[in-house]
Formats: C-alpha cells, structure tokens, sequence
RNA sequence: CGGGGUGUAGCGUAGCCCGGUAUCGCGCCACAUUUGGGAUGUGGAGGUCGUAGGUUCGAAUCCUGCCACCCCGACCA
C-alpha cells in the first residue's frame, strides 16, 4: 500500500487513475484496454446491481440472457446502427488454433467462419432478431426485459471504468404496441436511474435529451442523466433511449393490433455500466482516497481496537461483539480490524483510502471512559462520544453522511451551472471555471459541431425542465426558445 | 488510427551518451523494541533489464523489427 494518493490539482487523470488503483477497485488487465475489477470494487457494483434489480424487477421487468456473439449480417439491417458501431467491433473470423510444426500456435485458416461473429458491443439486434419469433400479437405485448451482460467496445482510448474495451451493464429491452407506451417507457426507465444515481451514489444528475448529434445510433430521441465531475467535466450517467419502430422494421417485428391490423411494434432500450463506478469516484473523493456514500459503501463501519496487553484486547473483543451484533441487526456492515499486523495509524489511513463512511477506534483508555471515538470520513471530524446508545447514533450519521456527501456535490453542480449569453462569454467560462454552461442555441446539428471544433464542449443535453425562454443563438443569432447545456465532457 | 513519450524486482527509479552481468527508495520476510494518525533498528529474500533478432570476446547500454503502456488529438458510455 502507497503512501496517500496524487493531489486532484497536479493532474486530474493521475489523481484518478492513482486512486482506483490503490483504494484496490480495480486494475488495468494484461489485456488491451481492459479491466479487473478487484473484490472491493466489485462487491460495490455488485450493490448497485442489487438495488437497480428490483428497482427494474417492481417497475415490471424480468431479466433473460443473449448471446454474446451476433452474426455481421445481423448488424447492417438498421443503417444508423452500423454506421454508429461500425468502427470499434471485435470481430471474430476463425474458430481454431492449430500448432504450425514448429512448436508456434497460429490460427488454423481452415478454421475460418463463413460468417464473422461480433462481440456485442450492445445487443439491440441479436435481441429484436429474436422478440420477432416472440411477438404476433397485441397480447404477447409488451415484452419488459433486462440483461446483465459484458460488452465491447474497441474504443481507440481507455480509462478505468469510464472506458474500458470490455465493460458491464445492463441493457433493458422493451416491446410496445403503441408509440405513447414507449416513450412513457423511456421516460419512466430515465426517472428511475436519475433516482437511483442520486439516493445512492449522491451524486446529482441532470435529466434531459440528447440532440440529434448525440443520439444513440438507431434511436429516434435519446434521454440521459449528466452528472458534473470535480474537474468540472461532465459525464454521462445512464441513457434511456425510445427507438420507435427503427428495429421493428429491420427485424420485422410485427404483431397484430386489437383492431387486426398488422403493425410494427414499438422499442425502447436503457442501460447503465460500470461506468458509475467511475462517477461515484470522481464526484466525491478527495486526496486521501475514496468517498463512498453508505448507501454503496461495502464496509459502513470499520471498528480499529488500539490495544497493547491481551487483557485490553478481550474487553474491547466484547464490546465491539455486542456492538457488531446490533449493528447487524439494523443492516448495517461493520468490519472489526483487529489485525495485529497493522498499526492503528496505518489502518485509519488505509481504510480512508478505501472511503469507508465511519470509523470507530477504541482503546483501553475509551474502556475506562465509557467512549469510543467516532471519524467521519466525508467532513473527516473526529469527535469521543459515549458508548451508550451508539448503534443508534451510528444508525443517525450513516443517513446524515449520505445526505450530506449528496448536498457537497450538489453545491458543487449548482454552483457550476453558468448562463451565459454571449459567445466570448461561453469561451471565457469553460476556460476558467468549466463545469455546465446554460445557453441558447439554435437547433442545428451544424452550430453544435462548429462549437465543438473550437471549444471541445458539447451539447449534454436539453433539460427536461428548460423553462420555454425567447433567446438568440449565442453563435449563430438566430432565435431559440430554451436553453441548452454545454459543458466538455469524458 | 495520427503525433509525442516510456518500458530495469510488487511499486517508483539510477545506470544507457562513452559496452564489462544492475543503483537507490518504498514494499516484502525474520527478530527485537513498539502500537491513540501511515513506527524504528538490525539482518535477509527478490531481476528472462518489454520482446525477437543483429553487431561484439562480452549488450540494460549500440542497431533493426515487434509488443505493451502513458500523454495529446480523432472516436466514444
């Protein structure tokens, strides 16, 4: 274990990098862009897994299983589709090694596929080739279904968790019989991750659309959730897409209506990775490693015992038994490092690296007092509190430290939404200050590339709630009637 | 995929120009003293110098190919 972490301010990436690595997330693998993701770091996504399962499961939906592999041929039938994905597919053409005679183990070219198999890098097709053996009728809709899957991604740049090649997700994939049950769909699946992201991870979002650039590659409109890092770039939380009958068509999928015409059926796709992880990294945590909130935190308690006879060890072993046990009774998650290995002073520090949410530390002084001392690991205020009636008391700061780790970096967002409203003005703000820049805008997908060209920022999105404004453009001085969201982003 | 850079012990590095079998720190192991904020001392272990080839009596060092990683750009969740 290293000696604490880069500063955020010598460089962000370092910081970033540094951090995951050593609060023992997760590591770069000896493959290409791609990942480990140790236990620790697991067992948080694995939280989030189990939260966002039965949130997926109460609003309806059931989870299936497809194939990791999708035919090329399966690819090219919805054009916007191909056209998105085309350049960053794995592509698998040979199903057979073989030894060359020299001890060399090469790829047997007898062994070469007729047709060249994709790893998944999303599975709208491979799923709707199949929903069109599912469907005939209104009654067999809609179909609510949800995978857990690995995809790929040949991305020419990686980053952990924002960007590996391979990452997991889920992927929700719903049927409808009307255009209106889709978008509710859409709109519901948004909601529900905008929640998700803010009651558990603490990090605020910002719901809003996609503009035509932006839009996922086959969708007829794109819903996502923003979230503003400590750099002030923007991430991409979660997407929730509505594909109107765009995949219906490719894979001719139709079913027959209540009035007995034959129609196409209606779509919708959502999903959110791995890449939270990131998003909870970069939103909360400072230079003596991870903030996590308790709602995610693997460890909510860590209990460090300072003791220097067998005797004072026993009497703190009982009382943190009790403690544990109470603990454990309310949900709670308590780790007891009674390692005697380690020094007190290195385990503070190593379990702040790995941004557990409350420590307890007692000793035999605190024995004799009737007190333990309790740190908090996002304000990092130490304060002795009596014995009596802690697991209560704990119960009380875990809830305090989730709301509070939320307010932080709410502040932080709010704090960085700028309206500007004037070109040097918007050139000026993402020099200095970044972060979200609030402006109007005049609907082309030409002016938002233009402003990409020359400031790297981008539309994020159009909010949900942009109140109806009358405004001019700030780069071209044609009219505009909201505000959109700039902001550069990862 | 374009431009630049780097590969030496688990991690971070010196050595490379000027060829002679590898330096230092952290970490690891043992023992002792320690234990309320990342302990100290003594001893010890650990190396295909990214990889393949070439030059040479001899290569971490010189030459060539390849690979990996990092940064910037383009691409993207």
């Amino acid at each position: 274990m290293g000696k604490g972490i880069t500063s955020r301010e010598e460089d962000y990436s370092q910081w970033y990098n540094d951090l995951v690595i050593k609060a023992d997330l997760a590591e770069y693998a000896a493959v290409r862009g791609c990942m480990v993701i140790k236990p620790y770091g697991y067992a948080i996504w694995e939280r989030m897994q189990a939260v966002l399962d039965k949130k997926f499961k109460d609003t309806g939906h059931s989870n299936a299983y497809f194939p990791l592999f999708i035919p090329k041929s399966f690819f090219s039938k919805e054009a916007s589709h191909v056209e998105g994905f085309a350049t960053e597919c794995a592509v698998v053409t040979h199903y057979r090694l073989k030894n060359d005679g020299h001890g060399n183990i090469i790829v047997d070219e007898d062994a070469k596929l007729e047709e060249e198999l994709i790893v998944r890098p999303t599975s709208e097709t491979i799923i709707w080739n199949t929903y069109r053996g599912w469907i005939e009728s209104y009654r067999d809709l809609p179909i609510l279904v949800n995978q857990w899957a690995n995809v790929v991604r040949w991305e020419m740049r990686t980053r952990l968790f924002l960007r590996t090649t391979e990452f997991l997700w889920q992927e929700g994939h719903t049927a409808h019989a009307t255009q209106e049950e889709a978008i509710e769909e859409t709109e519901k699946m948004l909601h529900v991750y905008g929640d998700f992201v803010e009651n558990y991870l603490g990090v605020p979002v910002i719901r809003g659309r996609k503009t035509e650039n932006e839009r996922f590659a086959g969708a007829i409109d794109t819903y996502c959730i923003e979230a503003l890092m400590q750099d002030g770039k923007a991430l991409q939380a979660g997407t929730s897409h509505f594909l109107g009958q765009n995949f219906a068509k490719a894979f001719d999928v139709k079913f027959t209506s209540r009035e007995g015409k034959l129609e196409h059926v209606w779509a919708t796709s959502w999903g959110v990775s791995t890449r939270l992880m990131g998003a909870l990294v970069m939103a909360h945590s400072d230079d003596q490693g991870l903030v996590l909130p308790p709602m995610l935190a693997p460890i909510q308690v860590v209990v460090v015992p300072i003791f220097k006879t067998a005797e004072e060890k026993q009497a703190i072993d009982t009382f943190i038994d009790a403690l544990s046990t109470e603990l454990k009774s309310k949900n709670i998650s308590v780790k007891y490092d009674d390692r005697d290995t380690q020094r007190p002073g290195f385990k503070f520090a190593e379990w702040e690296l790995k941004g557990v949410p409350l420590r307890v530390a007692i000793g035999a002084r605190d024995m004799q007092n009737g007190t333990v001392e309790l740190a908090r690991r996002d304000t990092q205020i130490k304060e002795t509190v009596e014995q009596a009636g802690l697991g209560d008391r704990i119960e009380r700061l875990l809830n305090e430290i989730q709301e509070n780790i939320f307010k932080k970096a709410l502040d932080y967002r709010d704090s960085h939404i700028t309206e500007v409203n004037s070109y040097d003005e918007f050139k000026a703000v993402l020099e200095t200050k970044a972060g979200f820049i609030s402006c109007h805008w005049d609907g082309t997908v030409e002016t938002e590339k233009l402003v990409k060209e020359e400031t790297k920022a981008t539309i994020r999105c159009i909010p949900l709630d942009a109140k109806e404004e009358a405004g001019i453009c700030i780069f071209t001085g044609k009219p505009s009637t909201k505000r959109v969201l700039f902001a550069k982003a990862y």
